[in-house]
RNA sequence: GGGCGAUUAGCUCAGUUGGUUAGAGCGCUACGUUGACAUCGUAGAGGUCACAGAUUCGAGUUCUGUAUCGCCCA
């Protein structure tokens, strides 16, 4: 057996493990029909790009969740796969034609697409190999795309079925038009931003009544922030219940410029407060406006172009870019005297979340999904507690805007996605919509059909993800034994996007909700606290992230950042401390595997240990513990405090406590080195498992090392690979209090002399003399003294039950009842150790004190519960019993 | 305008049914290469738990309000 290297090497470790995973099956499910599958769909990443940080984290928050339920003996699935990402794909391949010289019509829309298949072909395979790099335990075998054969279907099939139950239909609405993407986006897809801006306090001529053509003009003054739109206006709208305008309604209006007559209308969706409180009406341009329009039968001008420049009906302004013509406007009505004053004011900006471009809302003819009717039975599975969603805080939001909810715009303006299953006869004008492509028009027989030039919204596939996936519209195997799934894990800026579209697609087409718990991850910043972006250039590339610590480092570190639902910044002193972390257990491993090289017996399981010492007891009921803990956190969700509460485990009492003591048990007989060896061993092995799912490359490489050294015969091994070995069971028959209590007060006498050297400023290596009186626990502390000479550095300790006289040359401390006196005559400096003492006595005081006011509270001693009066007097008596001791060694120390 | 979150040691963060003297890592100070690990060990210093009220025998933890920062929705 070679020897291993004095440091762990990451790099070397962890391609050969997942390949050995991977080709050994592993990631597969194992059938299990005794117990629920454990299945995860993994959100697909957009095929745009590689992986950012927050695709690390949800990556090791899920491989977490798999592994531990693959090592408790569910059948466990994770379904990795990407998303074709619609506009964004686009928008990248358009940007190469570019450079090249050409554009997407120049080639047309059939080389496109082939173009941007090549794009995709090579950043998925990009793709793939970071989660095999991130460790990401899941089943390649069914790995799917949004765009594959199957998933296509899954959406035609349906987008026919909503039409057919009149849940799609098409119409001509106000939508958000990005004019860089040059296309219809959904209200998702805006992002609102605040932008100091203007209103704009214009006067509008009131036509005179009964047709007197002149004596003294009559306005109306109305404001907005976007003058330029004042071209499109076709009413004004006043709230009917306004006194200030009762006399007004009815009356007609002149659009200044364009001296179009408009009627002045009362609404009731109109605001008194804001501006004068009489709005123009643009229905062309608003999505308000666009309502009254309906209202009130208003005609619709279009002045702005899906170019986002002025259309002919803008008269002088045709051609003009929307802000140039706003400039221009606004300086002819200057000069007219139409302009009443100018404010500044706050202008809540719709930009397109792709190019941020500023949206136009125009009148266009699109497909849209009716969302009442999915929303309603989606919130109630919240509601009712079908779903679970974690942390629950987040309920409100899903509540909120399911509430609220609009018709959901599908249609998108691009050649790169799924095509919208609908043709158009041009000899019978018939529209038909079909699962199939059709050649003839089913109404007239004619072969004149166009299919619809538009595709489907990315999301319109992806909600279909954890059932598209499985293989329906067809009723696969996979559909009846792994749907509905088990956890949607994902950051919480996609709740909108994509969880509860999904809950609404789940529940309508299979009939159940797609999973039962939402658990939600915080999104990871920088250093600074601040989102990392493209543009900003603080972009962490997960893959140098590894290169430099490790993968192991990495997720351990997601994984332990934030508590869940909040988010984390990525600092680089927390990920070194996680690969010093790895590095601990790489070398603690190594220690164990040397120093019991020569001892056979294999790794025992823990259960059939016997515990002979102590520290025996102490390591195993501590280990029996933080099973109990962890597993329940990982159960709850709070990855975090697991990892945390097995790195404390590993590196405090296994490293620095039991390693250390078994060093000193080594040295013993035959039968001490075997026990000991047996409980480093079976404790290292059943940390490791623990560890596993967070730290997946680092223990399955140590863990078969130590069965390796151990035990020759693999067949006698409890698995094959840490990767499928059982999940350590809570076992109650460790659990011990009085070896917790015991050790914990050898621990402080440790601790106490280490520091009492330290002081004293003793040579490291010398060893000093100690008397103890230790009351009852003589026979205890006996058992103890070759680790309190080993680990404090000290003689064989002189125990009494109680001293007639104390050592009169020496330093005293007190580790609750136990004294220990260290005679180190020469040394001492009994001026300094007055002063130490009398802190000390003060300190206890205080506390008694503290302690004595509360006993005294006739309050607390009859309401609170009794045990925790019971403690607070124990404690109080402890603290005297202290004082008492101080005081008496002072007054020793004092008389010399 | 509505909602959510954060505010705990110099820094980054834990602290989930209210009950020891509020913890960890990093950083800092002192010592250290005793046969796993200097990617380490031993020990130490360091906190008015943002602020003001309320509930309670008891509040970092529950409630109300305020401030600052951040996010989401309209």
């Amino acid at each position: 057996m070679a020897a291993l290297p004095k440091a762990y090497e990451p790099q070397a470790v962890e391609a050969r493990w997942y390949r050995f995973w991977e080709e050994g099956d592993y990631f597969k499910p194992r059938p299990n029909p005794a117990r629920k599958p454990f299945v995860i769909s993994m959100p697909p990443p957009n095929v745009t790009g590689a992986l950012h940080l927050g695709h690390a984290i949800t990556s090791t928050i899920e491989d977490i969740m798999i592994r531990y339920h693959r090592m408790q003996g569910d059948e466990t699935l994770w379904v990795p796969g990407e998303d074709h990402a619609g506009i964004a794909t686009q928008t990248v391949v358009e940007r190469l034609l570019a450079q090249e010289g050409t554009d997407r019509h120049h080639i047309g829309r059939e080389a496109f697409v082939e173009r941007v298949w090549q794009w995709v072909d090579q950043y998925k395979s990009r793709i793939q190999n970071q989660h095999r790099r991130l460790g990401a335990s899941c089943d390649w075998s069914r790995e799917r795309f949004t765009l594959d054969e199957g998933l296509s279907k899954a959406v035609r099939e349906v987008f026919v079925r909503l039409y057919e139950e009149g849940l799609v239909y098409r119409g001509e609405r106000i939508i958000n038009w990005c004019p860089v993407c040059m296309s219809a986006i959904s209200d998702l897809e805006v992002n609102h931003v605040n932008t100091p801006g203007k209103l704009t306090y214009v006067r509008y001529p009131l036509k005179a009544l009964d047709g007197k053509a002149h004596g003294n003009e009559e306005y109306i003054t109305v404001a907005t922030t976007r003058p330029e739109t004042i071209l499109g206006d076709t009413a004004i709208a006043v709230n009917p219940h306004d006194p200030r305008f009762k006399d007004i309604v009815g009356r007609t209006a002149i659009v200044p410029v364009v001296n179009r007559e408009i009627p002045i209308v009362g609404d009731e969706a109109v605001e008194t407060g804001f501006g004068t409180g009489a709005v123009k009406v643009t229905p062309a341009h608003d999505p308000v406006d666009f309502e009254i329009g309906v209202r009130h039968d208003l005609p619709r001008v279009q002045v702005i172009g899906f170019d986002a420049k002025m259309t002919m009906d803008a008269g002088p302004y045709a051609g003009q870019d929307r802000y140039e013509a706003r400039k221009n406007l606004v300086a002819d009505l200057e000069k007219l005297g139409l302009i009443v004053k100018v404010e500044d004011y706050t202008v809540p900006l719709g930009r397109c979340q792709r190019s941020d471009t500023v949206i136009e809302p125009l009148i266009s003819k699109q497909w849209f999904v009716k969302m009442t009717p999915l929303a309603t039975p989606a919130l109630n599975a919240v509601k009712y507690g079908q779903i679970k969603i974690v942390p629950e805080r987040f309920n409100k939001t899903y509540f909120d805007w399911l509430e609220n909810i609009h018709d959901w715009c599908i249609s998108r303006q691009l050649w790169w996605g799924h095509r919208i299953p609908v043709w158009y006869c041009d000899a019978c004008g018939q529209m038909t919509v079909s699962r199939e492509d059709i050649t003839t028009c089913p109404h007239c027989e004619s072969s004149e059909l166009r299919q619809d030039e538009d595709v489907l919204d990315t999301w319109f596939s992806s909600w279909l993800w954890p059932f598209s996936t499985l293989g329906w519209p067809d009723n696969t195997p996979d559909l009846q034994r792994y749907y509905p799934t088990a956890v949607m894990e994902t950051g919480y800026d996609i709740i909108f996007f994509w969880v509860a579209r999904m809950v609404m697609s789940g529940i309508h087409f299979m009939g159940n909700a797609p999973f039962s718990t939402i658990y939600l991850h915080g999104l990871v910043r920088d250093a600074r606290g601040e989102k990392m972006s493209k543009s900003k250039g603080n972009v962490i590339d997960p893959l140098e992230v590894m290169d430099k610590f490790g993968t192991d480092a990495l997720r351990f570190t997601l994984a332990t950042s934030s508590t869940p639902g909040n988010d984390m910044k990525l600092i680089d002193e927390r990920i070194i401390g996680n690969r010093n972390f790895a590095n601990k257990i790489w070398n603690a491993s190594r220690f164990v595997l040397m120093t019991t090289a020569d001892i056979k017996g294999g790794v025992p399981a823990i259960e059939d240990l016997t515990p002979r010492t102590l520290a025996d007891r102490w390591i195993l009921n501590r280990f029996e513990r933080l099973t109990k803990n962890a597993t329940r956190l990982i159960e709850e969700f709070q990855f975090g405090e697991a990892g945390r509460q097995i790195n404390d485990f590993f590196w405090s009492d296994y490293c620095d406590w039991y390693v250390e003591i078994a060093k000193v048990q080594m040295q013993g007989d035959e039968q001490a080195r075997q026990s000991t060896a047996a409980i480093l061993r079976a404790v290292l092995d059943q940390s490791l498992r623990l560890l596993h799912p967070f730290m997946p490359f680092v223990t399955e490489e140590v863990w078969q090392y130590l069965y390796q050294f151990s035990e020759p015969d693999k067949a006698a091994w409890p698995a094959s690979a840490l990767i499928v070995a059982p999940w350590p069971q809570y076992n109650e028959a460790f659990v011990d209090e009085e070896a917790e209590q015991h050790f914990s007060l050898v621990q402080q006498v440790i601790t106490l002399i280490r520091d009492a050297r330290n002081q004293m400023n003793v040579e490291p290596a010398r060893r000093i003399p100690a008397i103890m009186s230790v009351g009852n626990h003589v026979s205890m502390f006996t058992e103890q003294t070759p680790l309190i000479e080993f680990l404090a550095r000290t003689e064989k300790p002189q125990l009494h039950s109680a001293l007639a006289q104390k050592p009169e040359q020496g330093m005293s401390l007190l580790a609750g009842a136990v004294e220990i006196y260290l005679p180190l005559a020469g040394l001492l400096d009994i001026g300094k150790e007055l002063e130490r003492l009398d802190k000390e006595i003060a300190q206890a005081t205080q506390e008694a004190a503290r302690l004595q006011g509360k006993l005294s509270n006739q309050n607390f001693v009859t309401r609170a519960k009794p045990d925790v009066v019971e403690k607070e007097r124990e404690k109080l008596s402890a603290q005297e019993e202290r004082i008492t001791k101080l005081q008496a060694r002072r007054a020793e120390l004092a008389s010399i």
